[in-house]
DNA sequence: TACAAATATCGGTATATTTCGATATATGAA
DNA sequence: TTCATATATCGAAATATACCGATATTTGTA
């Protein structure tokens, strides 16, 4: 758990925004049916939704996948993000535990 | 509450330490005999601690302050700053809200 | 009033972050 | 193998942050 990189990866509206989003996969368009029982969002829709560029979001999850905040699988040409949500619980706990 | 600038403020590993610091008075030099009955701690103690310049403390002071994560209280020379523990909690409850 | 102490503000340099467009890479399909 | 699609990486310009030393401000005291 690295505390600064997760605060550093959260020290951005956007990027935060993404974590809320992907509590709930209907923040986005319906899967592909071929991707269906697939966990987690593609860039593409990651990135229709903050509206930023191509590549400013994939940075934007490599940061937030370095931090320990998201998950990534690659299924074909594709790459699914998704939450780490025991990474999020551990995060909050440090933060009480330094701050609190 | 401005989430942005508290985690802004809260992205640097010494801001967050003064924070942590501040939960406890012994962390510093004891206060003043004058000083006895007065919260916080005055700037240059805190800067003692932290090891670094005496600009860069009160600018960080006043991150910290005006992030709202901590008090100020003028007396004579002296600035006394000390936690805003209702603030704090309010931000743990925001991160959670807004994360989890 | 003049001085010293504590803190705040200013101006600057080095470094980091934001965000982009262009390009590279990987993969599925024709 | 060639092409199109999805994603990753690169290089750059604009902006922000980390710190510092120097200076200004505030206040108590001689």
């Amino acid at each position: 758990m690295n505390l600064e990189k997760i605060i550093n990866a959260l020290n951005n509206p956007t990027r935060r925004n993404i974590v809320s989003w992907l509590r709930d996969r209907s923040n986005f368009p319906p899967a592909l049916p071929e991707h269906a029982d697939l966990e987690g969002v593609c860039v593409a829709y990651i990135q229709e939704k903050a509206g930023l560029s191509q590549s400013t979001i994939s940075n934007y999850m490599g940061l937030l996948k370095d931090a320990g905040l998201v998950n990534s699988e690659r299924h074909g040409q594709w790459t699914f993000y998704s939450r780490n949500e025991s990474a999020i619980q551990a995060f909050i706990s440090a933060v009480e535990k330094e701050l609190i």
